[in-house]
DNA sequence: ACCTGAACACCGTTCAAGT
DNA sequence: ACCTGAACACCGTTCAAGT
């Protein structure tokens, strides 16, 4: 990569970060580099590419995590925390992770540590790849559901919501518990928690001999 | 909602299906509905209000697959399974879901036949919200990653992919598998199946006095 | 090799004007 | 009450031209 793909990189990642992801254009990019927006097309190709590049920055900033932790546990709820750290960082993460198919070079070397993770936890090699994008959907999408504000007023007396004129018998038994302020960071560790359910019920012993 | 804004949301609603999201813009659906730009304003309000709306038809779309079902399982699979047929139907929606914030009366609904369901099967009062907000994030993050192609090509040697330079040992050990065609359909129902466990771990009995 | 300037076909939205 | 037309400040991208 050269300096000057680098540095456009950096302008578009700054910008989405301070004003969001659509903010992000080859006019207010080359703005900030200080150059004229059709000076960007030769390094970067196109403003899709570069989306893809910021894509790939991404992961890049993921595989750090990655390298400790010494069980499987460890280091897979690092790698998770560490994506919801990541996109509180750049809230436009997960939206261009969902939106765009990616398979950067960095991105599947954090999958394959999702990989050895789960077959060090005794998940039969054929169930692996399932239970990785079952994992990496959830927690992706809990990242965007929390930058983008969509768990934010489910309380149907929300600011946003009027309450339609039929009965909710759920929202009224739970009245108690939705009107309580909740704590994500929590939730996040809980439902990580539920999720390691999952991988312990599809665990084997591994194999006849124990090391 | 007059018979003018009910035209309007469906010119839009068909745009996006034919042409994705990104072609619905004012100057788009006004063609469409054979009338000036400007003339949609005083009907819907602005563009992010006819996302808006766009969102809350979705919303609409689904209630139909949520009357039927006895049991707490069906009603969830049930519901499960709509929202990623209609995600097939109009594979905007799950951008639009995550990416905005909302309550809309529909919606809401919606939400309220998993609390049921999520009550029904024995959950916990204080854990149901949050299961609640884990099984939907799980099932709009699947359908997303589908019609989004994230999924697609997370084999590295996959059309876009060049492999990076350095070992792959999760990637590896699991070729065998990862060559395999997949079954998205099944994999779905497998998740589902999986997400049951979490919901079963949490249930308890009904209480010392049972109905 | 790298950048510029003008141009093209688009955006959402405001505002004054028409009927 | 409902719609139009011109205008403003934006887009991504092409193409010919400059140094």
């Amino acid at each position: 990569m050269t300096d000057r793909k680098q540095e456009i990189l950096a302008a578009a990642v700054a910008i989405a970060d301070e004003l969001g992801l659509d903010a992000v254009s080859m006019r207010s990019v080359a703005e900030r580099v200080g150059v004229t927006p059709m000076a960007l097309y030769p390094h970067i190709g196109s403003k899709s590419a570069l989306l893809d590049a910021m894509l790939e920055h991404l992961a890049g900033e993921l595989l750090p995590a990655v390298a400790a932790g010494d069980s499987w546990r460890e280091q897979l709820y690092g790698l998770a925390y560490a994506a919801r750290e990541m996109s509180r960082r750049h809230p436009w993460a997960g939206i261009l992770i969902f939106a765009r198919p990616s398979v950067a070079g960095d991105a599947v070397r954090v999958t394959d540590v999702v990989y050895q993770g789960l077959l060090e936890a005794g998940v039969p090699e054929p169930e692996v790849p399932r239970l990785e994008r079952l994992i990496s959907t959830f927690v992706v999408g809990y990242a965007l559901s929390e930058t983008a504000g969509r768990f934010g007023t489910r309380d149907p007396r929300g600011t946003r919501g009027q309450l339609p004129d039929v009965p909710l018998p759920g929202h009224a038994r739970l009245q108690r518990w939705l009107e309580e302020k909740r704590d994500w960071d929590e939730e996040f560790a809980a439902d990580l928690r539920d999720l390691e359910l999952i991988i312990e019920a599809k665990a084997q012993p591994p194999g006849g001999d124990d090391h």
